[in-house]
DNA sequence: ACCTGAACACCGTTCAAGT
DNA sequence: ACCTGAACACCGTTCAAGT
């Protein structure tokens, strides 16, 4: 009873202090919710009780607030582990970087629609470029390797359109006839059992085959060398 | 003279009536110039001499007007060539989406913050979708090729912060210590000539890098069965 | 010196009043 | 019946007034 009266009264009373990192807490913990369209300045201070302006103290603007979240949530990443070859270590940070997307379904967006890279995403790279290099990649082919690998080292899956968790429907007649290729494929998706889990596509494994169409490729460029 | 002021009349008065069409290219109009941010329905009710409750009776709300304006720019792709194999057109034609992605910059974003796919990019994938089924690919292969190519399809460089088209400038020192892998790499291309146009990297020629890798790799595994 | 309410310049969209 | 101005409920941020 104590306890609940003490959370109620610092829920309630400004009582903690403000402070960065509170402010981090919360604006992640809207967009984990909402997305990043119910995240406004204005709904992170009446979270935290307070008055809008008081953010402005400890952050000089929203684009600086994007910025330090996507900070807190790369840091989320697993570090490397060691004693393991470069494609094994690049494949689980890869892997690790996509469970911590699914943590933060809002954070592709804002990272796409940041122009620079934030300081944990640099050393994220940074550790990423030494792996390739220990694994006997050229300094040229770890670049073009960057590149074509792009926002998937970040656990991206570059899909064009959102999982949906959803039975896809059967097309009405006039829709499979104009988009036929299209029904054939959905049709065959749905009928499939094996790796499929339950309706729809099984996202995991289609992130996992393009990772290893990707890390196979530079992996055969790599020997030609 | 007449023409001028024609068209002067033509543009302050409302004389042409308002169209779905004349709203789109204008739309389109403002994002290719200002961006997706600069993009409201108050602003393209201004450019078109119009209150801004004119265009509801044309298109129901902004997103809407956002997914005609997607379908408007994916239907400048070119269409599929006859007569080359499938790696060739599908080739070809991504190489088109990239052109046209290139003209509308704004498109990428607003394209992936869409839930659902419009019409035209229905069409491009029932179409591309074909050219894989025609080059001998399996269903299935298919199915994971589209997953593993995915936003790359329509053009998408999937980088994961945009080209700067500015030479990167050298770390100062505590930078360079900090991300040294970074720092090796930034300076290699900076030194590079060769491919490299100008300063900084060549993104025509990273994007063709990942595309052949893509590609070079599904190929082999249709092979491969 | 510090904090903050009101205000500014926007936004998408509703709705009722005017023709 | 049609059109549209004012209004509503937001937004990020500035700034001056109050303590």
């Amino acid at each position: 009873m104590v306890d609940i009266a003490t959370q109620l009264d610092a829920a309630t009373q400004p009582r903690t202090p403000l402070s960065k990192e509170r402010i981090l807490a919360a604006a992640v913990a809207l967009a984990d919710e909402g997305g990043v369209d119910a995240l406004s300045m204005r709904k992170i201070a009446h979270a935290l009780g307070v008055v809008p302006m008081a953010l402005y103290k400890h952050v000089s603007n929203k684009s600086e607030l994007l910025d330090e979240m996507v900070d807190a949530i790369v840091g989320e990443i697993d570090p490397p582990a060691d004693g393991a070859d470069w494609k094994t270590t690049i494949r689980r940070r890869v892997l690790s970087a996509r469970r911590m997307l699914l943590r933060h379904p809002w954070a592709s967006l804002v990272i796409e629609s940041r122009s620079d890279p934030t300081p944990a995403v640099m050393a994220y790279m940074d550790s990423m470029i030494g792996i390739f290099r220990a694994g006997g990649f050229t300094i040229d082919l770890t670049h073009h390797a960057l590149h074509a690998m792009g926002s998937r080292l970040l656990g991206f899956s570059q899909e064009l359109f959102e999982a949906t968790d959803q039975e896809p429907a059967a097309p009405p007649p006039e829709v499979a006839e104009r988009f036929p290729h299209l029904t054939e494929l959905v049709s065959a998706i749905s009928h499939e059992g094996g790796s499929v889990v339950g309706p729809g596509c099984d996202d995991q494994f289609e992130f996992e085959f393009a990772l290893d169409l990707l890390l196979d490729g530079l992996e055969r460029l790599r020997d030609a060398a």
